[in-house]
DNA sequence: ATTAGCACTCAAATTAAATGAGTGCTAACA
DNA sequence: TGTTAGCACTCATTTAATTTGAGTGCTAAT
């Protein structure tokens, strides 16, 4: 059997409709929703022949039908025109955005914010992460008597604090020579360069403040992997609730949790950002997710890339019902990730 | 009519019964659950008095009883005797907490995602504020050819990162004269020193670096109204679908929702700061929270404040169905203070 | 190839009946 | 006088029966 124009038309009718409404569509419907004439009892006939191919199901005998995941495959792959307007929204966005981006944390759960209240979905957001980043300078400084401050600046300028302890008060001169000391070692380093050699040999030329450096390695260290470690923000999952389909009480709940199970976004995120294609965009339907949990079951999710200057790389996903707006959240999505790029090219110049 | 003796023990034992179930509670069940041995018939007397007095209601006739707020509220007040054990679980809460207790952010978190699985209700916690918090001071480093970082250090050891950007190139000599200038002006000032006058003068002595200034003032601002604004956690918002009674799909949402609203989680710390008892703790049941909306009308909320030794106090809130555990929580709210108050105790040592 | 018509199906909504936990009241008892 | 057994009554909840209506597949006519 052939996959005509007319069963393409009325297959997206059908899922452009069950998107609007989440209840299984019938011929009637469809016969008045489309622009080609044809009675209910036509479109019956293409119904039962799109049902053969499967990309629709009827949930129950004589019910309308559902599309199934191959149909929103289907869907996203082919039907989907992104040649839409959607454009005054974007702009919208990029105001709320720009309103007061100091920190990069708080720029990014404003984003997840903005994004789950334009869409009305659950949406995650995570921070870049870098390769094998290395450290970019130490800077040491006295802040009172038993505390010196050691600030460690990693690439991607990931700042890291580390209060330290110490038991001996230093004069300036001496904390200037021991930043030297410090930054003549540590400038340039990745995570593979610390090695115990290293350390032994920066602790002799340290003298008595050989215990200052215990710190600052470890203040490093963390530099090191926060920048490698991706933080994730969350916002909007009670908009699960939102679609009937979703809402009961223990689906609502494994949901949930699952959507606070920062290790499976985290996985999420690292598929996507492997699959993404061209666009850096990436559909997850249903089953298709990396995450394989009964709770992705019903859920579909789109994920976009966005990229630092430097190269470091975060993921923006956004989740849904299976009758998720594809197109919007796609366009939305590609828009938003513009803006990002711009906005971060922007702060290096 | 006479609250006596058996009156309160029949009392306490509904709410007891009460908070197990979630369910109304007959006379026939607390005939069996106290020690008392009575009838059902007397129990039925007593209850009806009970009801008289306004500690109890039944949600429709013949239905069992459930307890009023006030009758919550006499639980809370003179039943509860809090000499109870629980104390084992502490030390394992304790344990997870000393974890990896390296930046506050993630022990805050932390905090907030153990209380939540170890109560089942969902928690807040916001990180201690100080008042009119004061520059510690104020570090300036060259990162590269275009970009100055200057952390700034206020009371309370909060250390803000302000990367600046500079279009002129400074040599080591500038930085450090600019270091000092910066310092002498800026260090014990609290945000109401900061006045024009203060960063003209400022500016004249930096000459053609006033510019950097600019990025200097703003970064000690914002560190200055970080170190005062309490950012806050949550966590097991899913918890509240646990509950029947409040897990139907709009009140479950609204819920949620609110429980994201920070700002009226904020309104209710600082509520709950000024009036805590001697023990710090503070209980508020249904109407009682100081946030009014509807959706807290079926919660009840027991909030505890810890203290750092500078006098920088948080506060830690539950959030439950008002038949909570009330003297689980307490206990574990209050064996939790204690913690942090030592931990915090320990780390400035 | 399309469509009107009709008998048929089945989830969901509606109504009805059965169940049972719990009550208040009365009268008997220690 | 306080306590209790017994009984009629209430009403949310459960279960069963029914009605409704959207939607189907098939057939025969256009």
């Amino acid at each position: 059997m052939e996959l005509d124009d007319r069963k393409l038309k009325i297959l997206k009718a059908i899922i452009a409709n069950y998107m609007e409404t989440g209840e299984p569509v019938g011929s009637r419907t469809i016969s008045k929703y489309t622009d080609l004439n044809l009675s209910s009892a036509t479109i019956r006939n293409e119904m039962a022949d799109l049902e053969e191919l499967g990309y629709i199901v009827q949930p129950y005998t004589s019910a309308g039908r559902i599309p199934t995941d191959a149909g929103y495959r289907l869907y996203v792959d082919k039907l989907m025109s992104d040649k839409d307007e959607e454009f005054a929204e974007l702009k919208e966005t990029r105001n709320e955005l720009l309103e007061r981006v100091d920190r990069l944390e708080e720029m990014l759960k404003q984003v997840a914010r903005v994004l789950a209240s334009n869409t009305q979905y659950a949406t995650m957001i995570t921070s870049p992460h870098y390769q094998d980043p290395k450290v970019k300078f130490v800077q040491l400084s006295q802040v009172d008597d038993d505390s010196m401050l050691a600030v460690i600046v990693v690439d991607g300028n990931v700042i890291k604090n580390k209060m330290i302890n110490v038991h001996q008060e230093l004069v300036n001169d001496e904390v200037l020579k021991l930043n030297i000391l410090i930054n003549t070692f540590l400038q340039g380093a990745a995570l593979h360069d610390i090695n115990i050699e290293m350390i032994e040999t920066m602790k002799q030329q340290a003298g008595k403040y050989a215990g200052v450096l215990e710190g600052i390695f470890q203040g490093v260290i963390e530099a090191i992997h926060e920048a490698e470690e991706l933080e994730i923000y969350t916002s909007g999952g009670t908009n699960f609730l939102k679609y009937p389909e979703l809402s009961d009480a223990t689906k609502a709940t494994k949901l949930l949790e699952a959507f606070e199970d920062k290790k499976a976004l985290n996985d999420l995120a690292d598929d996507a950002i492997n699959k993404a294609d061209e666009n850096n965009i990436q559909i997850y339907i249903g089953d298709e997710s990396p995450v394989k949990s009964d709770d992705m079951q019903d859920l579909s999710v789109v994920t976009a890339t966005y990229q630092l200057k430097e190269g470091a790389k975060g993921t923006i996903g956004i989740f849904g019902p299976k009758r998720m707006d594809y197109k919007k959240v796609v366009s939305t999505l590609k828009s938003l990730t513009e803006e990002l790029d711009d906005i971060f090219s922007k702060k290096k110049e």
